[in-house]
DNA sequence: GAATACATTGAACAATTGTACAGTATAATA
DNA sequence: TATTATACTGTACAATTGTTCAATGTATTC
């Protein structure tokens, strides 16, 4: 028998191994795509032995999942950061959320390859379906916040069914835009998107971005 | 040297086989992902031995491009198709692409899979990055073409850069609001999807879609 | 009905995959 | 320092991959 514990992967793991094995996997999601990604090449990322990933989590596809849900918890909280800072203009939230949306760093095809890797387990992986949707319902929910202080402060009185149905296809406007963006960024640059977020925004619900 | 012909694939081929083998690898990349659809997977739907598609196909890569262009090629004539039958009335014509768009036989998951294995192709294919876009370009194109005419119906004077930012905007909502639908059906239904692009259609352009 | 050309099979291949694990280094503890 | 627990390595293995190709079937042609 030699000093080897079995049990390891079930009791508490060390932050920085974990984060270092989740951004050698998202970082080989990027640049190879899900099918380049193997044990093999994430372990070259972290800079460790292959045999050494299987140590930590019980298969490559729950390191994976995991990557998927830090990435997502990530963004979100970015998402929630940046608008709280804003917490006292809704408008201009928003209008940070648009921004960073479409924000060079985060557009690129190294970008999209990783959602469109998550996004096709979402469909095979309940786990990962349930946090998709606990994601997208956080975001929905503060955008919903932010369109009813605006139209309160506007001193407009709309119904939340409304609220809901603008809340959904700002998010949708945006997420067609983005994907798009990275699809072919020759189809329209960062800053024509935005200009179009803002001019549809601002038609369906009536308010007036800063400019 | 046996009877077999190395120049076939370069020569003329059955255009049944050759269905035969695209509809074979869409239902395997719906049904399986592109993790799943191998070689053997895809012989399977078409009834055949594996070794036969190498015969007809230079390799498996080859294969699935071309599913991609058939597919994307049959959507296109599709949606071409159905805005023609209702040439007269561009506004008709829109709503009836909005309607097939978020129709149940084009939503659901196994659908989105074979769309997201096609993209994240697109990212390094040159070929089908190209052929992306071309039907993308084609499609602004028509939308355009229709905004035109509806708005030269109502007697409004609008400039080809409004149109144009009209119809990038309305395409990328249809394509968000279809991604979520595929995504997870229970965000909201197809017919909360249809009432969302309505809206926004209607208060961006400042038309009116029948009802 | 030979002879020929093409269609199709299915076993075999080298390469690559995820995983397992015996072994070694390293740190902590006594 | 000796002992022990853990971190980590790197080879090995079975399974699966895309592809090849000799063999066989099946038409078509003369």
């Amino acid at each position: 028998m030699t000093g080897r514990n079995v049990n390891l992967k079930s009791i508490k793991k060390s932050d920085d191994k974990n984060q270092l094995f989740i951004d050698a996997t998202i970082l080989s999601l990027a640049n190879h795509g899900y099918k380049g990604t193997t044990v093999r090449q994430i372990a070259k990322y972290a800079g460790v032995a292959p045999g050494l990933l299987t140590h930590y989590y019980s298969g490559k596809e729950v390191l994976i999942a995991e990557s998927y849900k830090y990435l997502s918890k990530r963004f979100l909280d970015n998402f929630q950061a940046s608008i709280n800072s804003k917490s006292d203009n809704p408008l201009a939230a928003l209008k940070v959320f648009f921004q960073k949306t479409l924000e060079p760093d985060n557009l690129g095809s190294n970008f999209l390859r990783v959602w469109l890797s998550f996004w096709s387990l979402t469909l095979t992986q309940p786990a990962l379906k349930d946090a998709h949707r606990e994601t997208y319902r956080q975001y929905i929910i503060s955008i919903e916040d932010m369109l009813s202080r605006a139209f309160e402060l506007n001193s407009q009185q709309v119904d939340a069914k409304k609220v809901k149905m603008l809340a959904l296809g700002i998010y949708s406007l945006l997420d067609g835009l983005w994907i798009e963006c990275c699809l072919d960024p020759d189809t329209f640059s960062p800053e024509e998107g935005l200009d179009i977020i803002y001019y549809f925004f601002e038609s369906a619900t009536g308010l007036t971005l800063d400019k």
